[in-house]
DNA sequence: TATAGGAATAGTAACGATTACTATTCTTGT
DNA sequence: ACAAGAATAGTAATCGTTACTATTCCTATA
């Protein structure tokens, strides 16, 4: 439980993340930091990921065997076109789905991550 | 394209994932089949495990960063337990949660992926 | 049943995402 | 300004998985 301080990495990092539109892996934000902080390293890159999400500051997705963050933390959770490949955020109500699934179980249910595949709107036509 | 053809190894690799009632990995299923095969090498492991998911014969699940093996292959989800990280089939209708889905978005859902996270009956207790 | 063509194998090397390690540099409370 | 200890850059190591290659196995055909 060491305390957190201030760095600088951390905060570009954090405001890379903001300014992308997409959910960049670990890789895109690393190219991308470096141009502002040209010295900075990936295994920095890596560790301020992780405490960001453990802080709350991120979420971030399982994409096949690369992980992708997101600046988004709310109750949302991810679409993946199989034909372009693009993922996107769907608001769905995280409550509505857990009601569904404690009807038949008797575990308790914390949270759920749910996959969603298909095709996109753009890809569709 | 090439035809699939007959390999006592690959008889034995889905043999051996029907009779364990966990949901294994690579390696666990490597460690079991060699008892039958001891020259069994990890590679045909693997490449047998992804034949025989392209086949329909078995499903696989990400957990994590490593990939888990079942021979159920319908209708159902996975519960992972936070406590003892056992992981579990739920039987889930996939149709109604695609139903709420399809409610609110304009894109094709053709799969979902659901992973379930909370406490298993036993750690309950 | 002998054989040829190609599919599968064992063994090993390579890969890619991520984490660990270490000497040095920053941050921050005093 | 300074000391304690967080964070860093750079690099090595890890680990699940895939690729490669020479050899062995399967099976359709003669």
């Amino acid at each position: 439980m060491a305390p957190i301080i201030y760095s600088k990495q951390r905060e570009q990092i954090l405001e890379t993340v903001k300014s992308m539109d997409v959910h960049p892996s670990a890789d895109d934000i690393y190219s991308h930091v470096r141009k502002e902080l040209p010295q900075i390293s990936l295994g920095t890159v890596y560790r301020n990921l992780n405490q960001l999400v453990d802080m709350g500051e991120l979420s971030c997705v399982q994409d096949g065997k690369i992980v992708r963050y997101d600046w988004e933390t709310g109750n949302h959770q991810h679409f993946k076109c199989e034909v372009c490949g693009v993922l996107q955020n769907v608001e769905v109500s995280n409550l509505e789905i857990i009601n569904l699934l404690s009807k038949n179980s008797r575990m308790v249910i914390n949270d759920i991550d749910l996959a969603i595949k298909g095709t996109c709107v753009p890809c569709k036509k």
